[in-house]
DNA sequence: TTCGCGACTGACGCACGTGTCATCCTGAGG
DNA sequence: CCTCAGGATGACACGTGCGTCAGTCGCGAA
């Protein structure tokens, strides 16, 4: 081992040679994602990568297939997190408390994982035919979700009838949006704050009645 | 010129050697619009925009400076356009129907240009750090409008209390994603059942009162 | 007919980033 | 002390895509 790299050892924390498997692949992860984060997919090298890990190049292939891999598993790890986050609505229960619920279990993951989210919001289009397809999936399956839920909320007398699909879609773009400015612009809202600014607008809308 | 570049000529409707000036231009920047949309910015090769318009590798850096620059200029265009499609709602005139004409012609303006506006929905992240920062500064920009008039808007009773920085997210993030849906899903809404539903949402909320 | 000019061409050289693999290192076990 | 296993290394070869530029083409003027 070169003299260079014990020095990098040192800056990072890595423990040199010998490391445990498992943690020698999570300390690769976790400075991908940072990289990924600061530059998205195309500007970040596996140079980069390596360099903020603290290993040899080599090293990277040993424990991901390419570069394309390790961003995927950063992404999935994300999205199954994002799955578990939604519970469907009993409509025998509280309403409102498992809808509140709801937008509270999501921004609170997503402003967690700050990091990831940025790279969900803006680093996942255009990796890769397939990878962009994967994502559109996942976002379409979170939609049809909502829409079931509010469809069946019209029947209930409990959303406003109108166009499901159109009305899901518009929550999904304001908490999009909402999670873009708190990662990317870097807003220091409240996660109280926006959960509760997202339900108000759901349930008031922006203009007083006239 | 060889008989493959004929060939192409005829495929494209171009006109051979000594196009009119503009009008190459033109040619090429049309053709690169489709390739970028198709396939984003970094997937599309010089060599497919080209292919495409049917002129020579070296034609294209004769009107172009080089594949961001002319990325650059597609999505100006319709930044341009996309702001001069706002205009300022003045509170002595009939405010709901100015707010109407508003939401109109943005989303009249995005779905016609539904080729570009792909392209800015989602090609336009990670080209280039300073590009980067142009995108973000413009919707920076549409955001600051947006909430001085709602801000205006509260003042005058019109509209919820609340944060008004975060009401305007929620209103472009609802609104970037139905264009979203549109122009990616190829949903096939129409364009006043759009605009209806934006404001719907605006008025009323997704939920009944309880 | 010949010349000049400007549009157009496309093969080429270059830069860059990827993934590999021959080699090195080190600690454990004999 | 020697040896061996396997993690770690980084120089290298390869592919890809970009931008250039020396040359071609065809039209209009002389």
């Amino acid at each position: 081992m070169t003299r260079a790299s014990v020095a990098k050892d040192l800056a990072t924390g890595a423990s040199g040679q010998c490391m445990e498997k498992g943690q020698r692949r999570q300390q690769i992860l976790v400075h991908a994602r940072e990289v990924f984060a600061k530059s998205g997919y195309h500007a970040a090298k596996v140079d980069d990568i390596v360099a903020a890990a603290g290993v040899a190049r080599g090293t990277f292939y040993l424990y991901f297939e390419d570069k394309r891999a390790i961003f995927e598993e950063i992404v999935d790890r994300l999205l199954v997190r994002f799955g578990m986050a939604i519970s469907r609505v009993d409509p025998k229960g509280d309403v409102d408390e498992q809808i509140r619920d709801n937008v509270r279990g999501i921004v609170h993951l997503l402003m967690e994982e700050s990091v990831t989210t940025k790279i969900l919001l803006t680093g996942v289009s255009g990796v890769d035919v397939a990878f962009d397809r994967k994502i559109q999936l996942f976002f379409g399956q979170v939609h049809s979700l909502l829409e079931e839920a509010l469809d069946d909320g019209q029947e209930l007398g409990m959303v406003s009838k109108g166009n499901a699909r159109m009305q899901a879609t518009f929550m999904i773009g304001a908490l999009k949006e909402s999670m873009y400015q708190v990662v990317i612009r870097g807003w220091d809202d409240d996660e109280a704050d926006i959960v509760e600014g997202l339900l108000g607008f759901m349930q008031r809308g922006l203009l007083t009645r006239g």
